[in-house]
Formats: structure tokens, C-alpha cells, sequence
DNA sequence: GTGAAAGCGCTAACAT
DNA sequence: ATGTTAGCGCTTTCAC
């Protein structure tokens, strides 16, 4: 008997099945205590007999909070997010939060359509993983529900964020490569991708307080493969390359390895690279990076719980968590060529 | 004057604004035509002063649908999937859908509880990325939703797939090898992931059909670096080693690579490598993999266009939709040493 | 411990 | 072309 009337049973459905109110029947598929044994064990009969699954946008409706959190990521092909995710994910669930992602294209300006969609779920929150967003557009964003930045640096104050010491890294791969007697060490750059200002900045810094100000030489390059091979092309036809090169991440530096390769160039015998992000890639044995790691599953861990204290009120002053970074030397650095 | 109460303004807090129905602010905020062009600018620039943004929650509860499409992946470090997605979302964004994602660790069964978490949403459609849970829970959910398979073999008349012929695949592979002039070709295979019962019954016919079958040998694996590891030392600890191994996937392919330079084989001199997937890595220079192509952002569109044809109700039987694959011949493969 | 009723923000008839 | 009304499926007071 009494089989909804079409489409999927709801809570009315369950709640005439066992003969009792609907009232009930909800507090018994949230597990509260007051109810009877009896009429508990009734309830979840009914409930699995039709195949009952609670609808959670009627919920959410009522509640006004959807226990979701929205991700925004800008690159999935980069495993440094993946593994921001891992611990993003993992953390999230252990706290009662789903989490919404939404991958974006970097060219286009779908960032803001991907944000537009996010936000009109009703969202509880939200994380940016390395936006390429322009701040007005997070600063607005922070108005409707609370953001947290993952791996960008932020001056916003209505804004969280979680990110890794970028000046500091640079400045371990000056460091690194100076103390191997390297002296020319250029910088292919990430571009305007988040955390690139940093690198070059640290880097130039570096140099300086170093006083190799006069071998200060950075190129043009992005986030990826191809961006890594345009820079090789700039440093290697100029009349005086680099003995080192310090790469804006480990993508790109895979793409000047490979325009290394390409140029009968050896690494690290005749040039030393660095990348940063010690992505899976960097470890892979046929690469060996040299590469500053950032803790990635740590990342995506605190950005939820920076998120969380927002939303239980916790906390109201911005929180913008900086980590250190850590250099992994491999097999692409060494001393210098005599010459 | 009318700022909304508390909370977020609503549709009614528009209409109040404007002088007019919520009615009207609900047609003029889904682009309807029949709308003056004097109510309509009222209405917009009410919903503009007020910050209004449509609860996509309340939209969904009474149309019954989300226009979500719900995804689970099994494994976001294999970049196999970042570019399904790429396609997936490309595609569902250009039909008006959003997707949302779960990731899922391997190990646990995680999988059935995102599962839930997606189906409470509401979610239009399913689309499930190489799972690993049992042909059962799947049928089950298709019951809910239109359900797609991609990566993975189904048997299942609910349900939609798109995968690549593995079994053709295997056989491309074995056929290189042999046209190479190897007969003691071994496999390191997936384990229970999806596919690789495909490509184990591949190499396995394959083998048999070049009089080979004294030379099968099947060592168990995992798609994971670890996986191809493990497989290398079984089968360099035996006696006779193979001459050629293929790998179940690239990821374990690397992992495998990385196993047999730390035992001082090279590769291709002494033993030749093959992977699958013709993922990103395996074109890195540095590694060069000789692989299996799958046109996998190909694979992310047609799981959304098979979904959508479901849902609008093109479409009621199945579609099995299985891609040819296309060996990429690179530098892990050469003829066997002659001994 | 259980039930009745109001309402979350929106869309979809149906009027006008 | 615009307004009125009745829900969508649930949670939440508030009675009993």
C-alpha cells in the first residue's frame, strides 16, 4: 500500500506509510533522541521500504545553509591542486561539509561565471585555489559568504587565506644555487598567476642581498609547460645564458628541461634548474627536481577550517596563514662549470 | 528605502522595491520576452541596487531539476581525469549545466557515501569516472538518475557508457612489441580498477593469437607508481625477465621506469616499456613514454551529451559507446637485445 | 514523545 | 503584459 503517486517518495509518502506525522519522520532520519524506539523502527521500515532519500535542497531551503562548500580551482592539470583537494576534500567531510568544485579554462573570464553559479547554490562557503580573479571580484564575493584564498597572497581584509612563503622560497633557491658557486642565475617567471609576483620579487631580493644585483635577469614565462620551453629560448640565445635558471614551478620546469634536452644542453652538468610546488612530478626518478615544497594536503586542510571558524563565528578578524617553505634538492643542481 | 529585512534580499524584496509582482521580477530575471521594456529596466536596476542574486534552491525545489550534474572521480592524481573534465565541463557549461564533483580517496568506501551526498543534491545526472564500486550500487543508482560510465565496461542495460576498446588496445601493444621482435612480453596489470580486466584479457588473447601463449605472464599491479614498482620486482627477481613489459597504465608505467633504472636496466637497450593512457606525462621529454592514445576530452563531452540525451528523453536504451585507441609510439620501445 | 501549522524563495498555472 | 495563488519537500516552533 501507499506508494507515492509519482516521482520519488518524500517525506509525506514515508510519514503515511508508518502512520505517523511528518514531524516525526524527519526527526527520526536526523537521528534525534526523543523518538520511541517503536516508532523509530516503524519510520526507517517505511523509509527503506520506499526507497526514501531525504531531499536535501528542501533542506537547505529551510535551513538556509547547505552544508556545501564551493571550490574554485584554476588548473586541474597542475597536481599541485590535486593534492590540495586531497586534504581539502578529507577535511571537509570529516566536518559534515560537501564540496562543490568547479574547474575553470585560465584564458577565458569564466571565472566569474563559474563563481556567479557557485554562489547562487547557496554555498556556505567558499575557496579559491590560485585564482586569476582580479581582488574586486573576491572582495565582492566576501560580502555574499566567507572566502578563504588558498596558495594567493591576499590583502583583503574581509578575506582568509592559506598560502606558502613564496620570497622565502625564491630566496632558498638563491641561496641553494649561490653556495654551489653559481652566479648567473636567471628567473623564468609565472606571469601574473597567483604567487608569481612573489617568486620574482624574492628572487630579485635575493640576488641582491647577495650582491649579485648585475646578474638580476628575469624572462617572461606562466605556470605550464610551454611557459617553462619560451624561457629556455630567450636565456639560451642570448650571447651570455645563465649557469642556472630558477623556474616559476615545477610545470614549467619541466618544459625547460625538455628545451634543455633539445639544445644538446645537460642537466645539471652544464646547467642547474629549479622548479618550485614539488609536485609528484618533480619526484618522479627520470625528472629528480630540485624543487621547494610546499606542504599541499596541509593547505587544503587549513583552508577549510580557516572557512569553518568564519562560519560558526569563531572568528571575525582575517586569518592569513603563512607557511614555510622547504627546500628538496634532487639531481638538476650542481656546481657550475669551470670555464 | 526598502532594504530587505535581514539576510539576503529575495525575489520579494525586489518586487517591493520595483512596485511590481515577484511574478515579474521572476520573469524579467530568466530573460522572459513578454516584459515591457520600462518594468524591465525598473525590476533590473531594483535588483541591481539591492544586490539580488536568484536562489538557485528554491528555483530547484519546485522545478524538480538542478541542472547539476553530479561527478564522481576515483583518483585526481592521474592526470587522466583533469582532462576528461576539461571536456566534461566544457561541455555541460555549453548546455546550461554545472557540474559538481566529488573526489574520492581509493581505499575507503568513500565512494558509496559521496554517492549519497550527490543524489540528496538533486543532482540531474550522474557521471561516474572509473569507479571502483560494485556493478550493484551502480544499477541501484540509476534507479535515481540517469547514470554514465566513463572508463569502465558496463554490462548494465540502465546504464550509458563511454570507454576505450581496451582490449583493442592491449593488442595494438602487443602487436608493436612483437613486430619489434619480442616474444617474452609480460604484463603488469590494474588490479580490479576499471579497465583492467579489459586490458589484461587483451594482452592475454593477443598473446595467444601470436603463438605466444607460453610466454603470458601476468603480474598484479595498480594504476599507481607503486603498482608498476612492484610488478618490476616480481618480474626481475625471476629467472627469465621479460624483454618487454606492458604497463597497465602510465602512472604505474612511471613507477615501473623508476624501478628498473634503480636495478640498472635501461630502457629501451634492455627492456622496452609500454604504458596507457597517453596521459601528459608520458609526453614529457624526459620520460617519452611509448603509450595507448585516448581521446580523452572527447570522452567527457560524449558522457554529458549521453546524459543529456536521457534526460530530455532522446534517447531510452542504452549506448555502449566504445573509442578506438590509437598506439603512440615513443622511446621506451626498440627491438630486444640480442642474446 | 508526537502532531499541526507556518514558511524557506521560488516557479507555474491561471486570472485579468 | 502583469498579478494572484498554490505549492515544491522539508524544518521548526508551538501545542498537546
Amino acid at each position: 500500500m501507499s506508494a507515492p503517486k509519482s516521482g520519488r517518495p518524500t517525506i509525506i509518502d514515508v510519514a503515511a506509510a508508518a502512520g505517523v506525522s511528518k514531524s516525526l519522520v524527519s526527526l527520526v532520519m536526523r537521528g534525534a533522541k526523543n523518538v520511541s524506539l517503536e516508532k523509530r523502527e516503524l519510520v526507517l521500515a517505511s523509509a527503506a521500504a520506499l526507497g526514501y532519500r531525504p531531499n536535501a535542497v528542501a533542506r537547505t531551503l529551510v535551513q538556509r545553509r547547505s552544508h556545501l562548500i564551493g571550490v574554485l580551482l584554476s588548473d586541474l592539470h597542475n597536481p599541485f591542486f590535486a593534492e590540495v583537494i586531497d586534504g581539502l576534500q578529507a577535511e571537509a567531510g570529516e566536518r559534515g561539509y560537501s564540496t562543490i568544485m568547479s574547474v575553470v579554462d585560465q584564458r577565458e573570464n569564466a571565472e566569474r561565471r563559474a563563481l556567479d553559479t557557485l554562489l547562487e547554490l547557496r554555498i556556505d562557503g567558499l575557496i579559491l585555489a590560485s585564482p586569476m580573479i582580479e581582488t574586486g571580484g573576491i572582495t565582492s564575493s566576501s560580502k555574499e559568504v566567507p572566502v578563504v584564498l588558498v596558495a594567493r597572497h591576499a590583502r583583503i581584509a574581509s578575506v582568509d587565506s592559506v598560502a606558502n612563503d613564496d620570497p622565502r622560497g625564491a630566496s632558498l633557491i638563491v641561496q641553494h644555487l649561490a653556495e654551489l658557486g653559481h652566479r648567473r642565475i636567471a628567473h623564468i617567471d609565472g606571469g601574473n598567476a597567483a604567487g608569481a609576483a612573489e617568486r620574482r620579487r624574492g628572487y630579485e631580493r635575493s640576488m641582491q642581498k647577495r650582491e649579485l644585483t648585475e646578474f638580476v635577469q628575469i624572462v617572461p614565462g606562466a605556470y605550464s609547460d610551454e611557459g617553462g620551453r619560451q624561457g629556455i629560448a630567450v636565456l639560451f640565445d642570448s650571447p651570455t645564458p645563465p649557469t642556472a635558471v630558477f623556474v616559476a614551478n615545477d610545470l614549467a620546469a619541466l618544459g625547460a628541461l625538455s628545451a634543455l634536452a633539445e639544445r644538446g644542453l645537460r642537466v645539471p652538468e652544464d646547467v642547474s634548474v629549479v622548479g618550485y610546488d614539488n609536485t609528484s612530478l618533480a619526484a618522479v626518478s627520470q625528472i629528480h627536481l630540485t624543487t621547494v615544497d610546499q606542504p599541499r594536503p596541509d593547505m587544503g586542510r587549513t583552508a577549510v577550517r580557516l572557512l569553518l571558524e568564519r562560519l560558526t563565528g569563531k572568528r571575525e578578524s582575517a586569518s592569513h596563514v603563512l607557511i614555510p617553505p622547504r627546500l628538496v634538492v634532487r639531481g638538476t643542481t650542481a656546481p657550475p662549470k669551470q670555464s
